[in-house]
DNA sequence: TTTGCTTTTGTGATCATTTAATCACTTGTG
DNA sequence: CACAAGTGATTAAATGATCACAAAAGCAAA
């Protein structure tokens, strides 16, 4: 009798599971080396289930960034419109990340390798994270808050902070859930932003 | 007459232009949605041109990123091995960094870039500029020198300071020189290491 | 210098694969 | 019965790599 000449039981609900092979896919590999084939294999489903979903592949990798992008400019936002001292607003802003990394690392992974693709190299949106975070840092030194300097090179620095952590986490350098390094990452950005 | 039926000339020293304009390629459109025509074409070459310096395109791209990667790890070893204070190591360290951004943008930006793909996500080598930066972070608590903490997660914060602006530096939000931010780098990165 | 060779380097048409996407069909659900 | 969801063989396009040929460069002897 041959073996696995059966047809493969016909899958149900084939979206998350397409979506999770995909992000597991996308890290490991990248988005354009994982293949519409891997991610069907992966999922258990057949390749044409992909695209009752979605249009294509570019447009599932998309969409699972925008996921994440949309949540976090929502979360800082949150974070520092609240009321509180610089402080507040900052450890707020950290636990909402960390939160977001270990509530589903897998999607939070993908949005951090994916960054250098999505996020356009000439243009600024409002609504950008980093934008966001600069905009408060201006504000903060208009203030006088914080030492006046340039608050672009401030902002990237504090935002290094966390987001180089968690380009370790995924190179498997940090064990743990992220949102154990809160207070360190809160400390080193109140450095940061009081330095003169 | 018909236009541009001409032969293209045969090009000269054709390894040059196929490395800058492969690195021009990768950091706009990601190695992998750059083709070897692609490449050809900006370089002002033909396609087979490439094969005669490299085996293809992968080999192409991951000398282009050794080059830097090692430059990097021999820059450091050298920052942190001569004499001085911590001080003196972190300002050597960051000044070198930031020399190479300056020297040849494009081959760092590459390097910056790619560090997801290269950076084997499970194994560390000793040689590896992360590694080389939490050895020394270890060493230096050890010492008493700076407070005990986790040389792990210190050294991702440090790290992330200095990286995190040059992905912002990609994305056009920090103009001019790298090197103009050396000061507040070397600030920001001892805040971090004398935190309690 | 000139001559005649060998080796290196560049060319571009061509090849073999890979791969995203399609579509006619099937299955399940309200 | 109608509509949504899943299947997988098939297709059309693209892409990395090859190769026979040509030009240039290197080199030694005359």
């Amino acid at each position: 009798m041959p073996v696995s000449t059966e047809k493969r039981p016909r899958a149900r609900n084939a979206r998350p599971k397409i979506e999770r092979a995909a992000l597991k896919l996308f890290v490991s590999e990248g988005i354009d080396a994982a293949t519409t084939r891997e991610i069907a294999d992966v999922a258990g489903v057949s390749e044409g289930a992909l695209y009752r979903h979605y249009k294509g592949k570019d447009e599932l990798a998309l969409a699972l960034f925008m996921e994440t992008h949309n949540r976090l400019g929502e979360m800082l936002q949150q974070a520092f419109f609240e009321a509180g001292s610089i402080e507040d607003k900052v450890r707020r802003a950290v636990t909402a990340y960390c939160k977001l990394a270990d509530e589903d690392w897998l999607l939070f992974s993908f949005h951090l390798v994916s960054l250098n693709r999505y996020l356009p190299h000439d243009t600024r949106r409002d609504d950008d994270p980093v934008s966001i975070i600069e905009r408060l840092i201006g504000m903060l030194m208009d203030n006088g808050d914080i030492p006046k300097s340039d608050p672009a090179i401030v902002a990237s620095m504090c935002l290094g902070v966390v987001m180089q952590s968690g380009q370790n986490k995924i190179y498997n350098r940090l064990p743990g859930p992220f949102s154990q390094h809160i207070e360190p990452f809160k400390r080193a950005i109140m450095a940061i932003l009081h330095q003169r």
